[in-house]
DNA sequence: TCTGGCACTCACCCGAGCAGAGTGCCAGGA
DNA sequence: TCCTGGCACTCTGCTCGGGTGAGTGCCAGA
């Protein structure tokens, strides 16, 4: 077990590479902080943080920096998260308040998270698996053509093509509409199959092809959880990765266009509370040098979709941390009131 | 005026330094290409092109690259647009044709293009000015609550929340839904407001407030042209800069950031053939060592949105040009079939 | 007008030498 | 037992100087 001074040792370590982006040494270290112990002590600690692989030499006679695993033992236990101060929070909220619609939401969300951060900023739009329908409208193209538009308590809409294998009248039309709205408005996506799974025998025979079909696409589009979208921002602050950005920065480009790998990488965290993923944690190997710091966000008490930032392992965890929970609480309110 | 010659020349040093990366002296010339003079005949003309302007020289003793002013007349009278092979054509064509709806088919193309042209590819969503409407769609949300669903010809949807002055009854809901499709469906957006003036007039006086609200929304959607959108891909490209990519990379990222910088480049671009604008012809300060190649597209004969890439301006443009066309067609065909 | 030759100019590539930061270890002291 | 000051050592980063080679400009001759 480490003793009290060691950890703070590592505390001091990691919050002064995180400012310095250099190697810190004994001396440096003591001059910053007042440990209240020489520097010959200071080394002895490192030595044994290094034996440990909390922090590690990039070479002989240089200091040292932290590892991934002295940044995990920082995030756990050495480092709370950092709240937001109140005009900041009043900030977030003036500007989040200002959005129009659904994609304006998740646009002003990137911005916000990559500006506070300084970091890139990923934000899934609201999964549809875990909303309820607001509306669903059918609208008549052609005579055996029919769109389909899903729309949704957080406002998002799904729009789909129907071709029907006999032309339907606006009678049946008009009916199936308000027969489906009256079953499934309000009600969870998975909760819609078994609600409409007898709907066909309430129509005329020539007509029942027609409403099987438009209700296997509604339950297409439903559980189409692939269809997950998301946005992402921020990237120019990728240049600030450090003077060896120029070898980093290819792979996680390439990663952040994945929007698979985002997705993953999301769904990774917990449903509560702020997740944290430090340098080789990330399954992908293009993100083996950055650090993602993500978390849940929802209109009601149940987190819908995930938001988060990626960065450099060399991060201000509180300080992103905190950035990031304060945003996804203030989103999620937005998508309550709207 | 410039001999033959010296054109070939030209045209020979800006092939050689987009393949290799690296100034070309006289005798690489002619050894790579048969201009039938010795390098003493080429280092004369060299002069007098760089004389002119077109090329230039990173320090003496040094072999010499392009200018934009180089590139600018390689492209205007040097080069032609290299066609897609049929096979290429195909996989186009292939690619495309799987997609679902609108996001899919600007996803996909965005991928293509960045894949193609191994840039950053920047496509912009179909316009709503110069679309049609298929339809409107109005929803009770709240007694006096709606919601206005228009989806274009294009397949794009859009929505607003209507609060409206005094409840609304059903009755008048679907008169007004009635009214407003048979007037507007099938009109280009600019044309739609001297249609839809008079229509409060057809309604009782309590719900002429509503009418009225209810049309302001749309128009005030059909004109809201800063609600175009675009989506960006391939930035991982980026790295293929060249081997001083650090130092410009950041302030590309920058621009590809502001969307609104995005669409003023794409609207620069002619509404018929490949627009091609060089270096500093472009007004951002950030993209003046880019090259960005655009082209309009659209359903019916007429463009209604842009696409393009951003690269160096050290690339192959006409097989960038090539690319940039031949998408854009192809897109153009998809949309028109849906 | 083109060509071969020639002198000249720089960027680039080592290798050596120097300074500085940082370390590990050890003996002495609280 | 733990901390401290001192000391020798290591290794990177920087600078300086010379050598190399690609490329140029100019000139006289075909």
């Amino acid at each position: 077990m480490l003793s009290e001074r060691r950890l703070q040792v590592l505390r001091a370590i990691v919050q002064d590479y995180v400012g310095t982006e250099e190697p810190v040494g004994s001396k440096a270290l003591t001059e910053r902080h007042s440990l209240g112990v020489s520097p010959a002590t200071v080394r002895n600690d490192m030595a044994a943080l290094e034996e440990e692989g909390f922090i590690a030499q990039p070479h002989t006679s240089a200091g040292r920096i932290p590892t991934d695993k002295g940044y995990r033992l920082f995030v756990d236990k050495l480092a709370g998260v950092k709240p937001m101060t109140a005009p900041e929070r009043r900030a977030i909220q003036n500007f989040l308040e200002g959005a129009v619609d659904l994609d304006d939401v998740v646009a002003r969300t990137v911005r916000l998270l990559a500006q506070l951060t300084r970091q890139v900023a990923v934000v899934q739009y609201p999964s549809l698996t875990r909303s309820t329908v607001r509306h669903v409208e059918l609208l008549k193209l052609a005579p055996a053509r029919l769109m389909l538009v899903l729309i949704t308590d957080t406002g998002r809409v799904e729009q789909r093509m129907v071709d029907c294998p006999a032309p339907f009248g606006e009678m049946s039309l008009a009916d199936l509409r308000a027969r489906l709205n009256s079953r499934v408005a309000g009600r969870r996506f998975t909760d819609v199959p078994p609600l409409v799974e007898d709907l066909p025998e309430a129509f005329e025979a020539e007509d029942r092809g027609t409403v099987s079909t438009v209700l296997s696409t509604l339950l297409e589009t439903l559980v189409e959880e692939n269809e997950e979208r998301l946005m992402i921002g921020g990237t120019s602050n990728l240049t600030r990765f450090g003077h060896d950005f120029p070898l980093v920065i290819r792979p996680v480009l390439e990663a952040l266009e994945e929007q698979v790998v985002l997705l993953k990488l999301l769904g990774e965290a917990k449903d509560a509370g702020v997740t944290v993923r430090i340098g080789h944690e990330n399954a992908h190997e293009g993100l083996n040098s950055t650090s993602v710091v993500s978390v849940g966000y929802g209109s009601g008490g149940e987190a819908v979709a995930k938001l988060g930032v990626v960065g450099p392992t060399r991060m201000d965890y509180p300080g992103t941390m905190g950035a990031v929970r304060a945003v996804a609480r203030y989103v999620g309110q937005i998508l309550a009131e709207s």
